[in-house]
DNA sequence: CTTGCTGCAAACAGTTTGCAGAACT
DNA sequence: AGTTCTGCAAACTGTTTGCAGCAAG
């Protein structure tokens, strides 16, 4: 799967016109690699121990065509730091933000996402996307 | 019940050895005079047209006050700019984010709030808060 | 008089941008 | 060769902070 993705982004470079290079593959690979809801930095940090001399730059320009490329997905938490996620195709998932150790739980509820349907239905209003996301400690932090 | 928040600044700021000053006041008026989800710059504006020479430190400095008095709840957006709302005791409400016209749409769901319950205590969360926003665009703009 | 509050400006963090040179095709 | 991409550094944005002077109690 991570190859189908790497697929995904060539076809979608390609389709722009876009080149191939070094870095871009190399942030790729990284992303890939990555956990959910890596931080730029974090990123940047581990692009830099595989490919020494790329710069954040790269890495802020880089992620946002995997956005628009439709492999990732931006994550604005509450403490100042864009994040992104991989895109599973086709589905959504939701957070449980955890405040005590920062830990990130993932829940997918499709009753909570129907209601959505509903609620925005009723206010005549079409869905591009949305967010929810829970604070509170997790069960490590209550304790 | 502009005259109730009021109020409960005051008990709020006795309670912590605040001063009263002129700033707070007018800043406390302004943010109570305003529609819901003001920006810390529409705020600052209306505030500087009443006192003249506040500076934007101060108007900072004072919403964070009034979130922990429990007047404003901070609403981050996908804009970069952080805004406050109103709290009515008790009440909990999420948003329908127009990406067109920027406008925002309130709406509450109990059965939204009872499946979040639900969620939590499955994964043995403890919820402090959650915030829920649906992006999209609104009937105006979708014509 | 004492202490907290304010305004200013500088500092900050995260992100974006302009540009000369490097690297794809 | 032509153009896109990159790295660097500077610019920017929104927010925070240090500090000297001001003002409330």
């Amino acid at each position: 799967m991570i190859q189908d993705k790497k697929n995904a982004f060539n076809k979608f470079a390609a389709g722009k016109g876009l080149r191939s290079t070094r870095q871009r593959d190399c942030i790729l690979n990284v992303f890939l690699s990555t956990h959910q809801h890596v931080s730029v930095e974090e990123l940047y940090l581990k692009v830099k121990a595989c490919c020494p001399g790329v710069g954040q730059a790269t890495v802020y320009r880089t992620l946002k065509l995997f956005v628009e490329a439709g492999l990732a997905r931006e994550v604005l938490l509450h403490d100042g730091q864009t994040r992104y996620e991989h895109v599973q195709a086709g589905e959504h998932h939701d957070h449980l933000v955890c405040t005590g150790c920062n830990a990130i739980i993932e829940f997918e509820n499709e009753t909570i996402e129907k209601l959505q349907d509903q609620i925005a239905e009723r206010h005549g209003f079409m869905i591009r996307s949305h967010k929810l996301e829970i604070y509170g400690l997790c069960a490590d932090c209550r304790s």
